[in-house]
RNA sequence: GCGCCCGUAGCUCAACUGGAUAGAGCAACGGCCUUCUAAGCCGUAGGUUACAGGUUCGACUCCUGUCGGGCGUACCA
């Protein structure tokens, strides 16, 4: 319907003396009184500056030259200071209901990025421990987000970064050794900075099971830190698993020193003069884009920081093919990413193919209280714990209501409660029922005869179709701002005019053709909500 | 100090990327169950959008400054 409107009111427009550039965009949004009507352009306001007429007056002009079909439009009114409303004619309103349960499952797909590949690099958490819920809010945003530019037509591959080496890594090592010669009742105490957490422990114990006593003289990490890697990688699957996450691939921070894309990139930055060695460091020279220090690349013990090998990755990535990167990561590392864009033009990239999207930090309540954690002391929330307490669903649901962009707070108590307080229940709820009703309509009716739709005027039919047909609509925008948000709130909106509905209207015990008509009704918001909660990673069942 | 983000109802947050009278959920108050799931519906109350300026037909949204909070500011990741 947008795109309808547009064209429409781009024709009218071209009876206008204007050339290309004077055109602005012709925006179309849905007017927050429902007494504006269903569409509404503000394109005669935009247009008064630069014709210096007053907006008014270009409304009624363009609406006068305004062509549209009768069986889509209903009524178009000029209101306010030069607003232009529509009204959607009934007609248009079956139409569309028809198309919902004719695409099913797919309705709400579109074909807007279809010929893009675009690879979604998310959680890339180094295995040092298990996920927390830190983890969470990036695993599902990432996972959510892929999910919305598939449905927009994008071919979406998830990858997860990390390194296996490092100093991290090292002090891993240490900590399970540690751990492995106590359980063994030897001395050992635990390295500065060590791992606390009692997965280690753990580690260190299946480590005793498969070999005794006969890694008591290894001196040598390697083993240990090698099997922790393992062990939790494993558990990270398994967590990501639960979640209702699968990535495509892993790509370890390795490669790129093993392809030589490390000294390659050193090499091209040296030729035009954007590296530099200063106190035995490499440095870049990042001054020259903007930042008011440069950055170091290669420390003097010939170790690279991170930024290196980040900036060889993301080359590396748009190497294989994809037209789109998009990294997912916390506000704490805001930071790192203008040196990776920095980086990559450097090399002859385009920054524009790298996009960000920076969540900011959760904050778990329980019983009323902040929980402030740390991943190398033992006192953290895992995700895992937090999935035994609330469930998958509602882990989803929570670290998704909120704008990526917003400080989230967790209420373990809230998401815990059933019903009323809880969010989630009330998008489920809604889908339960109506597949309740559906379950009694299809033991009691058979349908013979096309539904007669145009049946549906009551007020609040018409406001649950139009509800529905937003859906679309809503996924690009969702999928657009990134913003998975936009999609719980819609869901939300389009449940609550449903229980209106359900209110207003019954469905069994009218008459037959009204029952059909409903039914369809009914039947296309239960296909929206699943849809929706799909695309959310959450589950939609018929009965609660 | 500097950089990024945030400040909206008592609490947690929306507001379609600059649009018309700023909306939901909790919490409070008042109604609604012999009828399709009351995990629900309807209503009341609650606001100088932190503050002060500016930009324009129009600002929660953009710009400047102030105050308050978070994160960063490493030859750590």
């Amino acid at each position: 319907m947008k795109d309808y409107l547009r064209s429409i009111l781009r024709s009218a427009l071209k009876q206008f003396d204007l050339s290309e550039e004077e055109l602005p965009d012709i925006q179309i949004e849905k007017p927050n009184q429902p007494g504006h009507g269903d569409s509404a352009s503000n394109i005669a306001l935009n247009l008064s500056s630069v014709l210096k007429t007053n907006p008014r007056s270009i409304a009624e002009e363009i609406v006068q030259k305004l062509e549209y079909d009768p069986k889509k439009i209903k009524a178009v009114e000029i209101a306010g200071p030069g607003f232009i409303n529509f009204r959607y004619a009934e007609d248009y309103l079956y139409d569309e209901l028809q198309h919902v349960l004719k695409q099913g499952r797919d309705f709400g797909k579109t074909a807007t990025l279809s010929g893009n590949r675009i690879l979604i690099e998310f959680v890339s958490a180094n295995p040092t421990g298990p996920l927390t819920v830190g983890h969470g809010r990036n695993a599902v945003l990432g996972d959510t987000v892929a999910r919305l530019l598939e449905w927009t037509g994008a071919e979406v591959d998830r990858e997860y970064y990390f390194n296996n080496a490092g100093r991290q890594m090292r002090i891993l090592g240490q900590s399970v050794r540690a751990r492995y010669l106590q359980e063994l009742g030897r001395e050992a105490a635990l390295p500065e900075d060590g791992y606390e957490g009692e997965y280690i422990s753990e580690i260190a114990r299946s480590l005793v099971e498969e070999h005794g006593e006969s890694l008591l003289n290894v001196d040598d990490t390697t083993a240990f830190k090698e099997k922790a890697e393992q062990l939790i990688f494993e558990e990270i699957q398994a967590t990501l698993q639960r979640m209702n996450i699968r990535m495509d691939s892993f790509f370890n921070e390795q490669e790129v020193y093993d392809d030589g894309s490390i000294e390659k990139v050193i090499e091209t930055f040296r030729k035009q003069d954007l590296a530099y060695d200063k106190d035995g460091a490499t440095w870049f020279r990042t001054t020259r884009f903007g930042k008011d220090k440069d950055t170091v690349l290669i420390k003097s013990s010939g170790e690279p920081t991170y930024r290196l090998p980040d900036i060889a990755y993301h080359a590396n990535k748009l190497d294989r093919g994809y037209n789109q990167c998009i990294d997912v990561f916390g506000a704490d590392h805001i930071d790192t990413y203008p040196d990776v864009l920095s980086g990559i033009e450097a090399l002859g990239y385009d920054r524009s193919r790298v996009d960000v999207i920076v969540y900011q930090f959760v904050t778990i309540v329980k019983e009323g209280k902040p929980f402030k954690m740390s991943t190398r002391k033992a006192n953290f929330i895992t995700l895992d714990e937090l999935m035994d307490e609330v469930g998958p669903d509602i882990t989803r649901f929570f670290f998704l209501m909120r704008a990526p962009n917003t400080h989230l707070e967790f209420d373990v108590a809230e998401a815990k409660a059933e019903g009323e307080k809880n969010p989630v229940f009330y998008l489920q709820y809604a889908h339960a029922r109506i597949h309740s009703i559906l379950r009694k309509v299809e033991q009691e009716y058979a349908f013979e005869d096309a539904p007669e739709l145009e049946r549906l005027t009551h007020e609040s039919e018409k406001k649950l179709i139009k509800s529905i047909i937003r859906f679309p609509e809503m996924i690009q925008s969702a999928a657009e701002s990134r913003e998975p948000h936009r999609m719980i709130n819609y869901l939300d909106d389009l449940a609550s005019h449903f229980t209106s509905f359900y209110h207003d209207c019954r469905i069994l015990g009218e008459k037959e053709q009204l029952v059909q008509a409903r039914t369809v009704l009914a039947e296309a918001t239960a296909r929206v909500l699943a849809n929706g909660l799909t695309i959310l990673g959450i589950s939609a069942p018929e009965q609660m």
